[in-house]
DNA sequence: GTGAAAGCGCTAACAA
DNA sequence: TTGTTAGCGCTTTCAC
């Protein structure tokens, strides 16, 4: 059988409260006993019970996290950085992979928020938020949102100013030389495909241009591929384009090139995200790179403390994105046109 | 306080061990009781305390999985899969990433395995397998391994014939009629690597061609255009490339681009892995699909029947890659000339 | 500084 | 069919 603390108690000589305090880190242990707890813990190779520790604490020491995909540099990084701050606190991390529900399905809306197996949740842009957090206040389980989409006055959110990320892409753009600007947006109930496009509208604005050339896609989607080829057909090719993110510039350059126009040179395009593969593609992809490091450092620093019972007043947490500067847009060359 | 079995034995009027009885779904109870302990249950928006339970039965009911990387559409298939089949059953998912460690730290080889929190360990293509191995042997975790590098006999794997997918790869230029064909592959360490050069040499010696152009590269790295710019200037550049991999053929195709050839008219690349992104490209990658879905399926079902003490004969499963042809790689169209 | 005893919420023997 | 009793391994009063 496991080696339980009895065992060490036995073995050192003590009582079993003893090698709990040693375990606890408990000061009023007599320096010349901790070395016996700690000779006998290394010999008997113990490590205690979690199961029996979360019971009587009544805390887990897991934090679960909520995503949809993985395949995604953004995710990608604020799992990882989310991983390592949890670990370096001793923490676990879980992780629950929303996929869409089927519409009749009466299960719960998360896997993770059935059981009481996590102290507290990080929710990474959710799909059905609404149904989330409405269930999380239900159940009282302490949760932070990073990369929230809808607008919710009481929760703990960490987000990146998508609003400046749009703003500053476009202006990039603008201080290029373009004027003829066109942007492909994401789904416009995701707040950040919405405030993406008005930071493209406030910039296009304040530069005395037209915000005119607007079409909505969908994230992570080959969209751009098919917009553009439509614009190309009806004769409007923009000298530059803002796509709402890196897979919607890559199916933009597809359509650009298979027509015949190169990029930068007759078009420039601007990303967002800053993919893994943004820059293993011709051209590399100029973009808009979000801080996931940060975010996942602050989400995780939110969701402990809420755990822990720290006061928190539902802290809005925001973020700024970066310009990332490589090979596809350049200065305007002037009237574009298919050579 | 939360409300535990002693609130619905009290509510139903039953005792708690008729209530323990119901929860584990017990044939003898009868159907009456049966019916006010589950109306109790759920007046009280009653669960199961899983700490109690875990405590009790000696099983965590989670499954850990450890991996390096999440950005990759093979970790991203497999993760989900995982997901899926774990949940389906019931368990848990924890996971670990494994950041490189440093040189001289005496931290254990893996976070998830320090404690008990897990019932047992799928290890995900690790980059320091033999220190997994010997680690999970010695704690007596039940493990299974995906993608695994090294040959350990007496350990359940589930890998893809690697041998078979570079085979295939390479038939599949030399049936488009190409002869000058090269290969980059990964690092050597890497089994996968090693098999996928391995049908490569296969494939060209059974078609009498020689398959001296090989170049070592490296995973998931920008190898591949480096290594393209030194063919390129040394005037070596063949007709088709086999790249060890998508994110490989990325910047194969980028030194193509970049010094004036086109793909495939003049050079034909295949890649491997069928990343997300390989559709999105121009042109589109011709790649080897592996059956992500199916290997997540395996790995749950072996790791569960082992932790459910069914006899397992440290099974080997291989499965088989598939083709995906798309426009990367054509017609051998005659000498490779730059244009 | 240390230990005896109670109890966290549940399941598994054993009786009834 | 149901309930009583004894743990699972740990932490936490509360005496000593």
């Amino acid at each position: 059988m496991r080696v339980n603390i009895f065992d060490v108690a036995k073995k050192s000589g003590l009582s079993i409260v003893t090698v709990s305090r040693v375990l606890n880190n408990a000061p009023t242990v007599r320096e010349n006993n901790r070395k016996k707890v700690l000779e006998a813990i290394k010999e008997l190779n113990y490590s205690p019970n979690s199961a029996a520790r979360t019971l009587v604490r009544g805390k887990t020491g897991v934090i679960g996290l909520t995503l949809t995909a993985l395949n995604d540099s953004v995710f990608d990084g604020v799992v990882k950085s989310v991983f390592e701050h949890l670990k370096a606190k001793g923490y676990f991390l879980a992780i629950s992979i929303e996929t869409k529900r089927s519409e009749d399905s009466l299960e719960p809306c998360n896997f993770l928020f059935q059981e009481d197996r996590v102290d507290g949740i990080i929710v990474l842009s959710a799909l059905e938020e609404d149904a989330y957090v409405a269930e999380l206040e239900r159940k009282h389980i302490p949760f932070v949102m990073i990369d929230s989409h809808g607008d919710y006055p009481e929760v703990t959110t960490v987000n990146v100013d998508n609003y400046l990320g749009g703003y500053e892409a476009t202006q990039h753009l603008i201080g290029l030389g373009h004027t003829r600007i066109a942007h492909i947006s994401g789904q416009d109930w995701f707040l950040s495909a919405r405030q993406r496009k008005e930071g493209f509208i406030a910039a296009m604005t304040e530069a005395g241009l037209s915000p005119s050339l607007i079409a909505e896609g969908t994230f992570g989607i080959h969209c751009g591929y098919g917009i553009m080829q439509d614009w190309i057909a009806k004769g409007q090719v923009p000298s530059a384009i803002f796509a709402a993110d890196d897979v919607i510039a890559l199916g933009v350059i597809r359509a650009l090139m298979e027509a015949g126009y190169n990029v930068p040179h007759d078009v420039s395009v601007i990303g967002y995200d800053d993919q893994t593969f943004a820059k293993e593609v011709h051209p590399m992809l100029t973009t808009i790179r979000q801080p996931v490091e940060q975010m996942g450092a602050h989400a995780v620093n939110m969701i402990l403390d809420m755990v822990q019972g720290k006061p928190n007043e539902h802290i809005k947490m925001q973020l700024k994105p970066e310009l990332i500067f490589r090979e596809s847009t350049s200065k305007y060359k002037g009237v574009v046109d298919k050579r």
